[in-house]
DNA sequence: TGCTATCCCATAAAATCCCATGCTATCCCA
DNA sequence: TGGGATAGCATGGGATTTTATGGGATAGCA
């Protein structure tokens, strides 16, 4: 499975596209794929992306429920309907529609954050101080891996 | 199959057309689909779209279930004799009925709401309220911890 | 003959395609 | 190992195509 790694910082030109980091785009064709799928990350001023492998399982996963119940209708709605899938133009770029722009704060750059299977794209300034309250937060210490799981933690 | 994700907000006019938006349009293109499949969302105050071909799953489940269930039978009735098919005409646009149009209270703005595999029809007030509420009521939620397979259905 | 539904065309705005430009990293060969 | 050639990448912007929408004309129906 592709890996998104590391940080990169692309200009939103004035149409609102968006170079997506190479490096990403080749994880993708690995996969076959060529766009990503985008959502607002929770609880963060971000925009959380991946590829659409990863939508796809999200839908099987509802297809396995019953379409009527109550009981799903507010993760379908909260998930799939704040979802978009953006495809890359020719050279690679992508438009983030603007309640995604919003919801990230972006101006004219955007940071690629690289986090393993997905990654996240913030407004420059933001990102660096959500990574310097990260580091605060850990009190200094090297980051400690989670506990694996099934394992004793 | 092609999915349905994000939300749309497209005018309804004098003469009660909608635009059906592109995206969805050119999925169900792809299925060699020429409209859509509509009829009242059960417990929401939404039309229920989808392609022809995600009906007919749903109407074969029904079948998996005792064939002889008369509780079935009532929502297999409840449900698929209320369902009518709309085409486009040449511009990509349809004409909801005028019962469809009450039930969700739609005025002269219609909200496409991603859903998958099935999408619905909003009066654009009320679904960013039905959203709202969503969100809260996942809270949190990862997005990709959705919920436990093996749910109703 | 009036009403409605359908078809068709016009338009403006937006999204998409396509090509050009610098810049950087990489390659290759002497 | 130096240095020019080459390829890949991020970016800008013009041209073209799609979309959404309005409205007139036409055909079907009561």
């Amino acid at each position: 499975m592709a890996l998104y790694t590391g940080v990169a910082f692309n200009k939103v030109d004035r149409k609102g596209r968006v170079s997506v980091p190479a490096t990403y785009r080749n994880a993708l064709a690995k996969q076959g794929l060529d766009g990503i799928a985008v959502f607002p990350a929770p609880h963060k001023p971000a925009v959380q992306g991946s590829g659409m492998d990863w939508l796809e399982k999200i839908s099987a996963r509802f297809d396995q429920t019953d379409p009527f119940s109550e009981e799903f209708d507010d993760e379908r709605i909260a998930l799939l309907s704040q979802v978009r899938e953006l495809a890359f133009d020719g050279d690679g770029r992508v438009t983030l529609p603007d309640d995604l722009i919003a919801h990230a704060g972006l101006a004219d750059q955007a940071a690629f954050v690289g986090l393993g299977k997905h990654f996240q794209i913030w407004e420059p300034a933001a990102f660096k101080e959500a990574q310097r309250a990260a580091k605060a937060s850990i009190g200094g210490r090297q980051p400690d891996l989670p506990p694996a799981p099934g394992g004793r933690g």
